[in-house]
RNA sequence: GCGCCCGUAGCUCAGCCGGAUAGAGCAGCGGACUUCUAAUCCGCAGGUCGCAGGUUCGAAUCCUGCCGGGCGCGCCA
């Protein structure tokens, strides 16, 4: 199409004596919003018309007069300031249909990516607890961002950082030993404030006892914490597995940040940096506008990632020598990148957006500039219950896990639901309107025009028994009976979906394919309803098995797409409604 | 104070690498069912795209400055 049309430019162009102009992908060609205005649109004699010395108006008469000699197309015409819109033969976008049967849920694939390889990490929860709700949209988002990322021809590693040092693991690890003094009948006392008092840890004491006896009862604890810490992190790991099982989601690689400096991969970084001069001690400003009581100047070890753009230098040693968490962060991404990934994609809640520049800056420093590192920035959820908010507090104990959501609405709904916005938008999630099953709920929605379709053709084959209603015999099906305006603008909705992924894609944004997917259930319920008015209008004509078929080849191609994008969410398109 | 994000219909939001008369759902009003071809559909009504400038043939979209809301801001992770 894009071809066709920078052809008959070049037609145009010659007819005044002009060599081509530039070359590229720098006009448009897309349906029109309106689709009044024709079923392909394009600026291109706009774009182009100052490097032609012509007037937009004049140049598109040109080009679009080159464009009606054209077989494929009915009509070509100059619209507003030099906007050309076409007209194609309907066997043009009936033939689309046929791709999509041949292709099945792999239509929209694309080899976009080249077979490059990407690293998205995403959940990353520190092994601390259960995972909440907030950690399951960047769980779904990374998950579907991934395999939109496949989709389109990426090589796709997900990875999972386990943050299993720093001082949160050695809290679990005495919450844990605390809960195991009770578990052996010890008279623990309180537990401290600061300590995690979940539930989980109860069982986990007791599991810890199970295994290991009495023997980290009575010792001290710089004897027992290691090994009561391992413990601790291998178990909230397997709760946090249990959590993503339960939306489908497992990652390719965890990777942890104990090993990583166990091996030696931090004072690599940081020496690789000294040598080059990008660190120093110096002593860091009071923000302004903070009045903490406590603060004083003090001299610190810091990566100079103003000079890659960040908004002052970063400490990378504590007082105590030990390194910050930027430090070991560093070293991880230095390492994803050393392990072969030129593409890095991270997704983090939204408590991290203000680390998201200093990242970014180590990552420049640490590849050469030569990594592709992105953040997506995973926004609030706000749970509420019709209508309601769901106070989250962990101390008033109100404190909703996202197993609990999971395990009451479902693994698909949560899905759905959580890239129907985009991922820096706060999103509400309601957990009545979750499982309402109207069009006020976008996953039943959709759901229920994949259901529909499979419906229709259930009908079919007892409407017609023993003929063959199966991809391969539907895309033989003679296509020419598809000639009504709302047949034929829902083709093109389903011809447009590989450039709706690719562009998704492109963006990094895969709640587009939330709303694609709503596009085309609306337009196939309306074509639906249409058999409600008009028997004639229905997919199944009893008395008419060829126009069925075509009508069905439609159909069944809807379904395909729909369950196409319904695989990049994770959610499973269900047959029917029940 | 600084950084990032958000501000579009009564409500919840799409649209944002500039494009034609700014879209959808909910709520409101009026219509279409013997329920797996009504969990749906059709129609009506609803807008200073936060405000003010700028760039442009053209701005919801890009730039600047304000206003309002959110998140974050030296050793936590």
């Amino acid at each position: 199409m894009r071809e066709l049309i920078e052809n008959s430019l070049a037609v145009a162009l010659e007819q005044v004596g002009q060599a081509p102009v530039a070359n590229g992908a720098d006009f448009s060609v897309e349906p029109p919003r309106d689709a009044r205005h024709g079923e392909v649109s394009s600026n291109v004699a706009l774009v182009r018309a100052k490097a032609a010395g012509m007037n937009p108006r004049d140049l598109a008469e040109r080009v679009a007069a080159a464009l009606a000699a054209h077989a494929d197309v009915v009509d070509a015409s100059v619209a507003g300031p030099g906007f050309i819109n076409l007209r194609l033969r309907g066997e043009v976008w009936r033939a689309r249909l046929r791709d999509i049967l041949a292709a099945g849920t792999s239509y929209g694939d694309s080899d976009l990516g080249k077979g490059n390889k990407v690293n998205v990490e995403y959940v990353s929860a520190n092994p601390t607890g259960p995972m909440h709700v907030g950690h399951g949209r960047g769980a779904v988002v990374g998950d579907a961002l991934a395999s939109l990322f496949a989709k389109v021809g990426y090589a796709v590693t997900r990875e999972y950082y386990v943050n299993d040092a720093g001082v949160q693991v050695d809290v679990l690890a005495r919450s844990l030993h605390h809960r195991y003094r009770e578990a052996a009948g010890q008279e623990a006392g309180e537990l401290p404030e600061d300590h995690y008092p979940g539930e989980y840890l109860v069982e986990a004491g007791a599991a810890l006892l199970e295994r290991d006896g009495a023997r980290w009862l009575d010792r001290a604890e710089e004897d027992w914490l290691p090994p009561v810490r391992d413990f601790a992190v291998d178990a909230m790991m397997d709760l946090i597995r249990d959590d993503l099982a339960a939306l489908g989601i497992s990652h390719d690689v965890f990777s942890s940040e104990r090993a990583l400096a166990a091996s030696g991969a931090v004072d690599d970084t940081l020496s690789d940096l000294e040598s080059r001069g990008l660190l120093h001690v110096g002593i860091l400003e009071r923000p302004k506008g903070r009045t903490d009581e406590d603060w004083e100047p003090r001299p610190q070890t810091l990566f100079r990632s103003t000079a890659f753009g960040d908004d002052t230098d970063r400490a990378i040693r504590k007082s105590d020598g030990s390194w910050t968490y930027f430090a070991t962060d560093m070293a991880y991404h230095r390492d994803k990148f050393r392990r072969g990934f030129p593409i890095l994609i991270d997704v983090w809640g939204a408590d991290h957006k203000g680390y998201v520049k200093r990242m970014q800056a180590a990552v420049a420093a640490l590849s050469g500039g030569k990594a592709d590192f992105d953040v997506l920035i995973c926004n609030l959820v706000n749970l509420s219950e019709a209508g309601r908010p769901v106070k989250m507090s962990k101390r008033a104990g109100t404190f909703v896990t996202l197993r609990e959501v999971v395990d009451r609405v479902g693994m698909d709904v949560v899905r759905f639901i959580m890239l129907t916005r985009g991922n820096e938008a706060s999103l509400d999630f309601d957990l009545a309107r979750a499982v309402e099953q109207s069009k006020d709920n976008p996953v039943f929605y959709v759901q229920y025009a994949h259901a529909r379709a499979c419906s229709a053709l259930r009908n079919a084959a007892e409407t017609f028994p023993g003929e063959d209603f199966s991809d391969p015999a539907l895309a033989e099906a003679p296509l020419d009976r598809l000639d009504e305006e709302e047949e034929l603008s829902l083709i093109r909705m389903l011809a447009g979906w590989p450039r709706t992924v690719e562009a998704a894609a492109e963006a990094a944004e895969p709640h587009r394919i939330a709303f694609a997917l709503s596009d085309i259930a609306a337009a196939f319920h309306a074509l639906w309803n249409r058999g409600n008015v008009d028997d004639d209008r229905r997919f199944v004509v009893a008395g008419d098995l060829a126009l069925s078929r075509s009508r069905l080849a439609l159909v069944r191609a809807t379904a395909l797409v729909i369950a196409s994008g319904l695989e990049v969410m994770g959610v499973n398109p269900v047959e029917e409604m029940r």
